[in-house]
DNA sequence: TTCCGACTATAACATATGTTAATTGCAGCC
DNA sequence: GGCTGCAATTAACATATGTTATAGTCGGAA
């Protein structure tokens, strides 16, 4: 990278704010959208239906980016909110725009966090459709294992969970029942142990082999 | 749009080629990557597990793109088949960049296409992980009569449905059977038709009812 | 024409997951 | 130290969806 594009990526996060747990900073149908990188804390992106349940679509980790394409003309077509306390950079979206004309480095990167964060949506897509109950809960462990790994947030031992049961059922797309049976369930197997706030990964190669789990998809960012 | 930005919009299309019915045009895994224009013809981007089961998870149609973020990421993270007889433009990914750097208009215009993928797919996540099967079948098709109505391919009545029930099943996350007795169910309470390849939605109204449908996300492009 | 294969349709049964409800544990707070 | 409320847990039961099997329909190929 160019000094100028280390400048220019620094001038980025000058405007950042602080969000408490369980804070809305996005809500479906906003017309005033920004772009948001995420330096401190977890969030989730989510959809809720008309009689209130919600789907989580994905998790955003420190270092991810949020709303990368903002269409200047439309709304925001999800909520986003904070699972811990927060720290975000935000930033106006046509900085982005700006970026792909003048930054070719940052250009590409930032196009390998978009090819990314689908890879990681179409991953979500297939958990739900074609994945039973404990193997959704394995094979979102182990996204979130890999994804924790690459930022340099894992220890190898005990995993960060700041989100509750009810979170995990609305990621799943199961019943709060339902992920309790199959936590359980792991649990009894000896392929995970729980305990306040953080879950540890006791056999990742049955994990993978359970989940059908593909790492492909969560590589680093190369040039 | 400038003279000089319509010509390079027509000369991207320059490279096409016919894909016949069924074929993959892109196989999870690959290295060479290409980015797609779909200029006649519906595709699907698909992922298949170990023991083939296969998840769809998306359909693209005429004016669609696909790989429009490819060029950095290592291998493909999904296939891509043609459902019938493709005409596809063959598209080198640095050329996107390219439009990104040089033509404002239409790199805003690429990063709508982004966002609107991300709505779809995220909208496929809402029908997988929370909706029961007749629901989501009927959110399917209203987002496909929707999509065809802005590409002009709604005459209002039929619905062009080039695909079978079992790929029905593998994108709604349902087994082939309970697909075929979902289908049976909205065809006796009257809200749809079935022909050979066609449907018909009898009563959009109760369609959107049903599906807890959000037309929202499937906007026009404007600046 | 006949056959064959792919697709659709339906029934009977098996299983996974949802729902309701009651209980426990635990952290924050007065 | 005892409320209070949220999260986790478990049981019993209800329902949606999957599985296996069989038959019907249709179009294309020999």
């Amino acid at each position: 990278m160019s000094q100028e594009e280390i400048e220019f990526l620094e001038g980025l996060q000058n405007n950042t704010v602080d969000v408490e747990p369980g804070v809305d900073f996005v809500v479906e149908g906003d017309d005033r959208k920004m772009t948001f990188i995420l330096i401190d804390g977890w969030s989730i992106r989510y959809t809720t239906l008309r009689d209130g349940r919600r789907q989580i679509l994905s998790y955003a980790l420190p270092g991810d980016i949020l709303g990368l394409h903002i269409n200047f003309a439309a709304q925001a077509t999800y909520s986003a909110a904070a699972m811990n306390a927060l720290k975000l950079a935000v930033v106006d979206p046509r900085r982005i725009l700006e970026i792909n004309q003048k930054f070719p480095i940052l250009a590409s990167g930032l196009s390998w966090c978009t090819a990314r964060e689908f890879a990681i949506l179409g991953d979500q897509a297939v958990r739900l459709g074609r994945l039973p109950a404990k193997a959704r809960l394995a094979h979102l462990l182990l996204e979130l294992w890999h994804r924790l790994e690459l930022i340099g947030h894992n220890d190898g031992k005990w995993l960060e969970m700041p989100m509750t049961q009810n979170d995990l059922a609305d990621t799943l797309g199961l019943s709060l029942v339902h992920t309790n049976r199959s936590l359980a369930e792991l649990r009894k197997s000896g392929l995970i142990t729980v305990s306040k706030s953080h879950i540890k990964l006791e056999n990742i190669a049955d994990l993978v082999h359970l989940a059908e789990f593909n790492p492909d998809h969560l590589t680093e960012f190369s040039i």
